[in-house]
DNA sequence: GGGGCGTTTCCATATTTCGGGAAATATCGA
DNA sequence: TCGATATTTCCCGAAATATGGAAACGCCCC
């Protein structure tokens, strides 16, 4: 992810009525919700919502898709992974040691103490025998 | 971390003056960098650059210690930590395929499955894969 | 104590953002 | 075609934010 993207997604999720709609979003995944029903479980009116959503698509951060006369937003869970790497590259780049306990963070588990400096798109090795 | 924390951490990061500050004391992690550093290498204002420091700060993103009469502020990695578990619980809380693939872009290692179900010859996954 | 340096604070202004009301667009059903 | 529903777009005033200049504060050295 670029810095720009990352401005965009920062202050896209800065604001608490996105913030809750992406997190709403996250949790309906992969469903994903209708407009509608965000309004609704949110307490903002329609139109304000909408351009909430507006930004959020915008900063890519989700997604929505017509569904007959409803438009159904799902989170955009790559994006998410995107700003993730993009908070970690700077650290992880260079200082395994720093990156260590911010991946405790994420997994709850010690993580080995090697962070390679590439944390962009690339699923290492998950791929074989994978559940 | 709480909500209003995360939105305040959002806001802070959302500003690419401040975004900047913040990879560059990272970048800087541990000693830190003194404003006036910070403000040269950005190439901003110092008194411009001392509201977004307290913006950080405010946020916990950073923190400022006098030396003498310089103030030298670094980052705080463990807000930083914070926030990307923020950014996680929602999905990682109650669905680990979703979290899988995210710690994957953090730490460029699978969590915890994926990686070898009971192949004790095979090496760890994270072998060599630099794109 | 005086002068100099680093940093912050105060003030003023331009820009952006937020939320509400009303109207427009798109789709469905009859 | 008509009406109803879902969603967006447009326009507005209010509030927050960003930035610059000038001044103030804290600390060091002489």
């Amino acid at each position: 992810m670029e810095t720009p993207h990352a401005l965009a997604a920062f202050g896209a999720l800065s604001q608490p009525t996105r913030l809750a709609t992406f997190r709403l979003l996250i949790q309906a995944l992969p469903a994903g919700l209708p407009a509608g029903e965000i309004a609704a479980a949110l307490a903002v009116r329609q139109n304000t919502l909408s351009a909430h959503l507006a930004v959020l698509a915008e900063a890519g951060l989700v997604r929505g898709e017509r569904q007959g006369r409803t438009i159904r937003y799902h989170a955009e869970i790559d994006r998410l992974r995107a700003l993730l790497g993009f908070l970690t590259q700077d650290c992880c780049g260079g200082r395994p040691d720093l990156c260590a306990p911010l991946a405790d963070a994420l997994t709850g588990v010690p993580a080995r103490p090697a962070c390679e400096p590439n944390t962009e798109t690339e699923p290492p090795c998950r791929s074989s025998n994978a559940t």
